[in-house]
Parts: C-alpha cells; sequence; structure tokens
DNA sequence: TAGTGCTTGTAACAGTTGTTACTTAAGGTC
DNA sequence: GACCTTAAGTAACAACTGTTACAAGCACTA
C-alpha cells in the first residue's frame, strides 16, 4: 500500500503520520457502481481516496435524487467525517463514478490524530472547507442556472471527472442526477446537439 | 464579558480555554441590518454568538441574492472558520438578522487552540457538521420544494429565529432572500391568507 | 428473422414561475 | 386635506419545466 499512499498524501502528511496510515489502514479496489455508503447508515471508518472519482447524491423522501458533487483523488467526503465523529446517521449515498481505489481508516484514529498531527487537522479542515465551496457551488447551479445551463455544466464535470469526452450515460441517468425527467433532458440535449455543442449516441453522449 | 461567555459557552468549552477566550476576546454588540462580513472580503477574526441571529446569503454574478441559513446564539460561522485557516476571500454574506452580541476571537488563535483544546477541536468540527447539515437542507428547500412550500418554510424560520409571530419584512425583502421575484411571493402570501396560514399588513405579516 | 426490452425522439398539453404593466392602498409630510 | 413615496393587489402574458402518450430505432437473443 505504501507506494499508492506517499505518491497521493506525501505532500501532505508528515513521515509518522504516513506510518500510521499505512499500519491501520485497510486498501480497498472498488467497482463503478459499487454502493459505498447509504443514507441513514452509520458510517465506521473513513475514505482517504488514492484514484478514480465518487459522486455524492442527496435524497428526498420521495426518493427523488440530486447530485451534490464529486470526489476526486487526494479528497475525503466531509460528510463520512461528521458521521464518524458525530456518530450519526449519514445524510448522503455516495457511489463510485468510475473503479476506485482508497484507504479506509478506523474511526478511532481520526480523535487522536487531530490532536497529534498538525497535518491531520489541516486536512480535516480543508477537506470540510472544499466540501462546504462544493455545495455552494451546487447551490448556485440550482438556484440560478436554468436546466440547460446546469446540463451543460454537468456534462463538463463528467467529462472532467473521467477524464474522457464520451459520457456513458443514458438521458434517464442524467435526468436522476439533475432531479428532472427524462423527456427534459432529450429536449434539451437535442438543442444543445443542433448548436453543435454535443453528439448524441445510444447510451452515450460525445461532447465536443 | 466573562458572564455572557460562561452563560453560553461552559458547557462546550473547558475553564483554561474560556480564560483564554476572555482574555483575547472582544465583546461585540451589533444591530439589526449590520453588514458583517461581505462576499470577496478577508476575514481577520472569529465570530462567537452570544445572543440575536446571523443570516447568511449567496450572491450569484448578477447580484441576486439567496438566503442559506441563519446562525444562532452558541454558534458560530463555518465559512468564517474557513477563510481564516485558508486565509481565503469569504464566498457568503453576513448580515445581523437582529441585534446581536457576540465574541470576536483573533484567527492567530484558531490553530492554537485547536492542538491544545479538544473542547475547541470539537467545537470546531461540530460547527462545520451543522453548517453542511444547514446547506444540505437549503439545497433539499430549492431541489425538492415548491415556490410556495419554500415560502412557509421560510416564514416559519423567521418566526422561530425571532421568537414573535410578527415578520416585519416586505414582499419585496422575502422575494430577494429567496431569489424570486416581488409579485410572487404576493401571490403566494395571497393564498396563503385564503387558506387561513398568515393574515398580511403593510410592511408585516402574522403567522398564525 | 421475429420478438423483446431498453433508449431516444417528438408532440401536445399542463402547471409553475417570472415579467410587465397598471391600479389601489397605506403612511408620512407639508 | 393634498401630495408623495412605498407597498401591495391583480391581470395578462411569456417562458420554462414537467407530464403523458406514442412512435421509432437499436441491440440482443431465441
Amino acid at each position: 500500500m505504501i507506494q499508492e499512499l506517499t505518491q497521493n498524501y506525501s505532500h501532505l502528511f508528515e513521515k509518522e503520520l504516513l506510518n500510521e496510515i499505512n499500519q491501520v489502514g485497510t486498501f480497498k479496489e472498488i467497482s463503478e457502481g459499487y454502493r459505498m455508503i447509504e443514507i441513514g447508515q452509520y458510517v465506521r471508518s473513513m475514505p482517504l481516496l488514492i484514484s478514480g472519482a465518487i459522486k455524492v447524491l442527496r435524497e428526498d423522501s420521495d426518493g427523488d435524487e440530486l447530485l451534490l458533487y464529486f470526489l476526486e483523488k487526494g479528497e475525503t467526503c466531509a460528510m463520512t467525517l461528521t458521521c464518524c465523529l458525530g456518530q450519526t446517521k449519514s445524510e448522503i449515498r455516495a457511489i463510485a463514478e468510475t473503479d476506485a481505489k482508497l484507504i479506509m481508516i478506523p474511526i478511532e484514529k481520526m480523535e487522536e490524530w487531530s490532536a497529534k498531527y498538525k497535518s491531520w487537522r489541516n486536512f480535516v479542515f480543508e477537506s470540510y472547507h472544499n466540501r462546504l465551496n462544493e455545495l455552494l457551488e451546487t447551490i448556485d447551479s440550482i438556484a440560478f442556472l436554468k436546466m440547460d445551463e446546469r446540463l451543460l455544466k454537468y456534462l463538463n464535470e463528467k467529462v472532467r471527472i473521467s477524464n474522457d469526452n464520451i459520457i456513458n450515460s443514458t438521458h434517464q441517468e442524467i435526468a436522476y442526477e439533475l432531479h428532472t425527467s427524462r423527456v427534459v433532458i432529450s429536449r434539451l440535449l437535442k438543442k444543445l446537439e443542433n448548436l453543435g455543442k454535443v453528439e448524441l449516441h445510444r447510451n452515450h453522449i460525445v461532447l465536443k
């Protein structure tokens, strides 16, 4: 494990902390679509993302979904942090957006390391900071943008995350994540195609 | 100052920390409408709220506003936390919703206390946790509720915060905070009045 | 190749929200 | 009371989004 760890986190954590992580952390590989955390579930360990991407979703009482943001390598889930610390249930769902590698840290270490390592405290604060800003971005999108702008932003984000300008999603899947209907997405995608911004195919979309 | 401090924070902080706060913190009273933090501004100190309420707003590039949440006594602004720690500009605007009393902590103490006091770390983590959850609540409202439900929720929140079922706002002011237009608010308020849920007057609304 | 299930395209319509314009009412000042 | 400013009521319409229904196309397989 140590190699993946040093590659991705050596600039963040001091040596002793890296050693501790190496001792108590467990390496994990997950496939696209793997459901890491469900709403209402208690969380017992904290993930450090090595590679791949995780999508974080919110759900309302009717089961309607909404994409909140993506996590990438070098990041962790601030929601998980609060769940671990507060021993409360998860407010969100986390699903692997791509195949991913991660290191799981048992929650007992969280408080210990917060007292012991400045770099750990900074990492945790930094994570919260980033997550708050991502949520603000999400709020901006929902509150201030129209659906066509949100869709374009979403497509760009997908391309950035996967590092591939082909988006392997159906219209229905996109509709779920943006919390709208399939027909609306088809309609707007068609408009984008007419504007020359995308190419539509069965089961995938090419962003140009 | 020590009295206000112990009254509101003695259950959270150990004695030595309370003493430190008392030494380096400055007591401040502000009036309703006072603009505490502006978007883009650097933040040099962190507020601990003793009494009153602060509203936290987001703004888009066109200057359109959106209410994010209210802060109450015993709370602090997580956005400020991240600004202090990261030395970044504020992403939000904070305005006194009511007259308020607070203690301002110089940012230099933040890191020091995080290393020294477990209760301080917990307070900071707890604040982040609460703020994340408030933002999720806000997202739920915008994404999943219709305007009439959002309005009712907003009115209830205002009443809870001020501890008074008379809301001293004009329709225009409400429209700004929910990011819609005055006409829409007037229309929906009229509906709520017909349903017997509110009483409308010039410059104020009574929630029944 | 016929059948099946899933995906996409499209039309028609409904509901909600946003906009414009104008009127009416309230409260303050002279 | 006359006047002015601001707030609120209302109608008519526009724009956007959501819904329903159905057709057409693709991929797979039996």
